[in-house]
DNA sequence: CAGATTGTCAAAAACGTTTTTGATTTGCGG
DNA sequence: CCGCAAATCAAAAACGTTTTTGACAATCTG
């Protein structure tokens, strides 16, 4: 049994604090709302009657007569929810910081796996519990997309599409790529491999693109059996080295598509007797906390997911102020120079 | 622009719907939420054209009908948006399972700050957008759990506080702390260093505790000094063990308050020429998935948090259908015994 | 067969806001 | 001193549901 000391089963409606007040319903709304005509004196004595009454604005009723929530709607899908992804959590601090700056509620609802999360949007839009959503994980052909944009549903994605036009943010992963080949090409490596991110997403095509741009403006060939699709849940980059060298590739150097990978390719390679970082070559992608601490320590690729969710967020009060020009923001990730990109190239 | 192929401009009322399918609002109403007095033909009728149409019913004005939003909001604090916290994915995986299973949504908002978690509750609960809170990282006396009592508002915690009494999950904090001195003891160790999580969390005094009563049973003295807190933000269990050994004590074992703090520790041994795993044994907390991949790998405690987070939504929906009973759940987390946790304890 | 009971539905009254409309006062120029 | 504009506010009409009330049949009971 609960057993509060004191309970404040005050109504506390917007009728209650027109009565303390002694002004009408509207007054009261108008004075909270920050309206025009609204006398100085009058309004400074409702504010304090709601003040006193620890009145707000019940949401539903608001959100009801105005047609609008203030309520943005962030969507993480599973793969984020299984897997510690420091993605998730840098951006949406960010997002929040830039969302909370002009009254906007940001909201976090989860998708349990992939059927779901059309059915969470259509739960979201349809129901009108918010006025725009965001989500991440971008497919080159999302149906997500096909089905908001039928709706004219205000919406911004992490990540691109291949096949609709519509505003998002994204890392440049194409540059990415390229900088990774770049980096090693010029190290001296000739054979190197590429352990991506699932497939099914955009930006894996996308780094594999600066891969293939990398590789021939080092005048390298493109193999690609040299690739390796790993699946965080199931092959992990551990697998994805031994598979890699089971087939008779042997780079002499991985570009990784996330650090988890790279960390646990290490593995693979220690396996199979080989040193990461002296015999192999690494690079990583996301800079999570550890991949400073593992040994070698990862170079990889850091990105400012804090501002990358505050332009996110800026884009979205952009958007919900009446702004629909479509707005595509690209953001470059700088390489953190560690240990485990070692020379090497020899024959 | 955005510039979709076909937008659906329809109006997707519970009037059209009432329309279409020939009968009056209240029935489609009645129809659609499940009620007895329609007839089955008239239900599927109503059914049909609510499907036809699109529609849902609005979650404003159902909400403000109703009085109950079938809405649970959970509050994560500043740590965890910052830091990478298995704790928090894994939990709101399983809280999301449970709750959605009875029909509720659930909503993650952030606090930014120490000061922002009040208030971010108060938005919630004086604004009515939630039926019930739930929030972790709770403190000793913690005023949140107070300014909820005040008002009756139902919420249920993740962790415990020493002055209230109110529902909560938790995990078995003192039997953790006197599992990891029993295994250090059974070692062989005899001076055990504990770097604790930030004290003002109820959860690390908890341990500290079990390490005391650790000890007391393996008939060891308990010296203070061998205790040094870690602020996740500023002091890395690197610095808290050079600050253990500057201060002249020489721990055999460390018990580190999570894992991050342990495998920044290893490092902080390193720095003095210390083996860990094998100079010095460790054991973390939580087995985050770099856990098993660090070397020497980590032992640590595991804890089912979805198990937990499944416990903590059915605790809820029992406590909205009415039971207002107050419960608490202790969960064990058991022991993962990898490489970092060796004999030792030589004088 | 009268009266009571049931089954099915429509009408209308909420829920707590915001916004429109219009009424009353006040200030002001002529 | 009179009409006109401006300032201030109250009354009332929404917003889209759910739930209560009650009306009308059809069916049963005695």
């Amino acid at each position: 049994m609960s057993d509060p000391t004191q309970t404040i089963p005050f109504r506390r409606d917007i009728r209650s604090v027109a009565r303390a007040a002694g002004v009408s319903v509207s007054t009261v709304s108008r004075a909270l709302n920050g309206y025009g005509d609204v006398n100085a004196d009058t309004r400074r004595r409702v504010q304090e009657a709601a003040e006193e009454l620890g009145y707000r604005a019940s949401h539903a009723a608001s959100t009801l007569r105005r047609k609008q929530s203030d309520t943005v709607t962030f969507m993480v899908s599973k793969p984020w929810t299984k897997f510690v992804d420091p993605y998730f959590l840098g951006l949406i601090d960010g997002l929040e910081l830039a969302l909370t700056a002009s009254g906007l509620d940001l909201q976090v609802t989860m998708a349990r796996d992939f059927d779901a999360e059309l059915s969470v949007i259509r739960r979201t839009v349809e129901r009108d519990r918010s006025d725009a959503l965001i989500f991440a994980r971008t497919r080159p052909e999302d149906d997500r997309i096909d089905w908001l944009q039928e709706r004219a549903f205000p919406f911004i994605t992490v990540g691109r599409t291949l096949k609709n036009l519509h505003s998002f943010v994204d890392r440049d992963q194409v540059k990415l790529g390229c900088d990774a080949v770049r980096r090693l090409a010029a190290l001296g490596h000739k054979r190197i491999g590429h352990l991506t991110t699932p497939l099914r997403y955009t930006y894996s095509h996308l780094t594999m693109q600066g891969v293939r741009e990398g590789l021939e403006a080092a005048g390298l060939p493109y193999d690609p059996r040299f690739d390796v699709e790993c699946f965080l849940s199931r092959k992990t980059g551990e697998e994805a080295v031994t598979e890699l060298f089971m087939r008779g590739q042997r780079p002499t150097a991985l570009i990784c598509g996330n650090d988890l990978i790279a960390i646990s390719a290490m593995e693979g390679l220690r396996r199979l007797g080989l040193r990461p970082g002296e015999d192999v070559a690494l690079i990583g992608c996301d800079d999570i906390p550890i991949a400073a601490h593992v040994r070698p320590a990862l170079t990889t690729f850091n990105l400012d997911l804090e501002a990358l969710g505050i332009k996110l967020g800026q884009m979205m009060v952009a958007r919900l102020g009446g702004d629909t020009t479509v707005r595509q923001e690209l953001i470059e990730a700088p390489m953190i120079i560690r240990q485990s990109d070692c020379p090497g190239g020899e024959a």
